[in-house]
DNA sequence: CGCCAAGTGGGAAAAAGTGGGAAAACATGG
DNA sequence: CCATGTTTTCCCACTTTTTCCCACTTGGCG
């Protein structure tokens, strides 16, 4: 399981440095091979190699003629890149994507279990913060699973 | 169970000692490998390894498309960090969520069962003092569990 | 009053992160 | 098809951060 969050920079090039804590269990589940692609919310996701062929079987499958199925496989795979660690352990971010995601030199690397997401830090925390104050307000409309749940 | 209030402090590298009378519990039951995530209080949730384990589960059971439940997902996954006891029974608390719970200097942890909050000790005397006054407002407006509850 | 345990601070070595230069690859235009 | 200019890739060197360990301070107790 990834978790966590850790602010990294890019560099003038559009590199970005994977932390450490993470390489040896990313070398181990792909030697170094990451895919990179797009999320609605204008972040990046990040994927070990074989995580992410796992989730493009499942897109190409879906049904051709769905519009949000289309759009969906469009934006993913479209935009999918594969990347690899060079050898400090950093990753180059294509300039497209960097556009997409509004990179340029602070961003914040969250760990999602499979996966990362990577987010410009200013964004990032506009975000979290609109998350954190909707949570309050609408606490009382919650889906069965989570008014139950208790931590 | 954890429970009480201590004063703690934060040294200028960010390490925060664990009260001596927890850490024979807190061996025992993860060997001093605890994690910290956010809550959405901005403070500091911390659990002995195996709590959060259960919980992550819990966690990423939930349905992806639910909005609510993928804002949950993102911040709590996205921001838990494994943490260890140094030499000296002290715990490194990460840059990202020193930031995140407004955590300088003074702190307040909270024993709360089967985790610790953690709390930068001026939020947490306003926090506290807005809920005894709220508490006296809307004590009739009860939802069923605490309308039965009694001590 | 002195001792012991817990808490606090800080220095130095090691590791990680960052920047940049040079070589190679690629593209462009003549 | 070759020459030239630009981008990409690889590698080296420097800087910052992290980690580990030691020493001092404080406070409680005999």
């Amino acid at each position: 399981m990834f978790r966590g969050a850790t602010k990294v920079t890019l560099d003038a090039k559009g590199r970005m440095a994977v932390p450490t804590r993470y390489r040896p269990r990313i070398d181990d589940l792909c030697g170094g091979r990451l895919v990179l692609t797009v999320d609605r919310d204008y972040c990046l996701l990040l994927y070990p190699l074989p995580e992410w062929e796992d989730i493009e079987r499942k897109l190409v499958r879906l049904p051709t003629l769905n519009r949000q199925a289309r759009r969906l496989q469009r934006l993913m795979i479209g935009y999918a890149s594969e990347v690899e660690l060079d050898g400090h352990g950093r990753i180059l971010l294509p300039k497209e994507l960097r556009e997409f995601a509004s990179l340029d030199r602070q961003a914040i690397l969250i760990g999602q279990g499979n996966r990362f997401e990577l987010w410009d830090e200013a964004r990032w925390n506009e975000r979290r913060d609109d998350w954190l104050s909707e949570e309050a307000a609408d606490a009382d409309g919650l889906p069965a699973e989570l008014e139950t749940l208790s931590f």
